[in-house]
DNA sequence: TGACTGAATTATGAATTCATAATTACGTTT
DNA sequence: AAACGTAATTATGAATTCATAATTCAGTCA
């Protein structure tokens, strides 16, 4: 009898990390602002002390930034910073690729096929949000195809700083119909368990769309103002 | 006048949270044993509060495993943990090693050679504590050498665990001799500015670490009594 | 003797309190 | 009126307190 991880009331702060992050991710909490403690307190009915706790986890997630006696102000995502997480993340889903095609079960081949299909479908309706969504649940599905913890875990806490950027908004038609293509040799390549070569489309998927990122949100690097 | 992080006193948390990674990494408190909150209150001169946000803080780091009103334990190193981390370091070592080719200056490469030479001294003479030293200072300087702040604290995270299995003990003369050749061929690399074969090489030298490693302690995979 | 019950003890999660740093508001001076 | 200095207010870091869950231990009964 295996009762491993039956109940689990999660704890006060545990709970607050996620809703935290999920207030920063979705932007209800903008970059820059500070967070204050107090409000939150309030707004969640507790106390100080696990929300602080809380904090403290955000800040090592990257996700909030604290300063001694000055409290925590959500994290900026500067170009740096997204220059320097896409490398990464792209290493990581070549890995990921790889691992998949190995790791994953026909049945799971399956699966993804099919949200790759509705997918295309989203696209030619061309109905963004259905996309975004599909688009996301199809790289979730091969990271976790991969059966790496570690890989999703990391890959997880950098997806998360990338996704608050919001830069899919800006897809431009030309990106959308690449993006598209990539996947159908993703998918070419899954079905043939070519485990190299997924891992390699993976990876240029990744830094296309980050290329394609930087053009949209560039007027020319390096001239953004101080205010 | 920059004065971007001038006075920094650190806070309270923050240094209990590098004090109590070290005792973890440095096997002062070993994997499975609980963190007895009180003692280690006691032997730091602070309070509970501080204390225990710095566990938070190792929990989301792994190092540590919270129980809900149970309190923490060091977090074990499983054999299956190992096993996935080692690919994720291998290919963040391998894009290091791209990159490093890349941003490198002159300068930072002699650095390493000067490193790279004290380590073969260190092999010649049989020097255990000294070769792992320089050995971990060199991976350190590519890392850095990188220049990626993302890709450096996520690799940062991930070595620590591995650390903690200090599995260079039980290094064997053929691998020993092995890595020291491995050393040589990234030198040679790094001096050509050939960020790919670096990056190879950075890769295939972790993931032949990790092969030496399992070999060690096996008594084969899956036997691993319950105790 | 050995397994079970339940009280006593201890440890933990979370709220509260306290001291101090940061910020704001106000008054003074020029 | 603008700039400075000072007092009041607020927010933060950390200690303390409180309620409760977990553990230990003694006593009971089979």
């Amino acid at each position: 009898m295996n009762l491993t991880k039956s109940i689990n009331r999660p704890t006060l702060h545990e709970e607050l990390v996620e809703r935290l992050r999920n207030l920063v991710v979705e932007d209800a909490l903008k970059p820059g602002e500070k967070v204050p403690e107090k409000d939150l307190c309030e707004a969640f009915g507790v106390s100080r002390t696990p929300l602080r706790e809380a904090l403290k986890v955000l800040a090592s997630e990257g996700l909030v930034v604290l300063q001694a006696n000055r409290g925590a102000r959500v994290a900026q995502v500067t170009r740096e910073e997204l220059e320097n997480t896409f490398p990464v993340i792209a290493v990581l889903e070549q890995l990921a690729g790889e691992l998949a095609c190995q790791n994953l079960s026909g049945a799971g081949i399956a699966r993804i096929e099919k949200r790759h299909d509705a997918m295309v479908k989203a696209f030619i309706s061309r109905d963004r949000k259905v996309y975004f969504k599909a688009n996301q649940d199809i790289h979730n599905a091969l990271i976790e195809g991969a059966q790496n913890e570690i890989l999703e875990a990391h890959h997880r806490m950098l997806a998360v700083r990338v996704r608050r950027a919001r830069f899919m908004v800006n897809l431009s038609d030309e990106r959308w119909a690449q993006a598209i293509q990539e996947h159908e040799q993703m998918m070419e390549k899954l079905r043939d368990r070519d485990a190299t070569g997924l891992g390699q489309l993976m990876k240029t998927h990744m830094m296309n769309k980050y290329a394609a990122h930087i053009r949209a949100l560039d007027p020319a690097p390096g001239d953004m103002a101080e205010s």
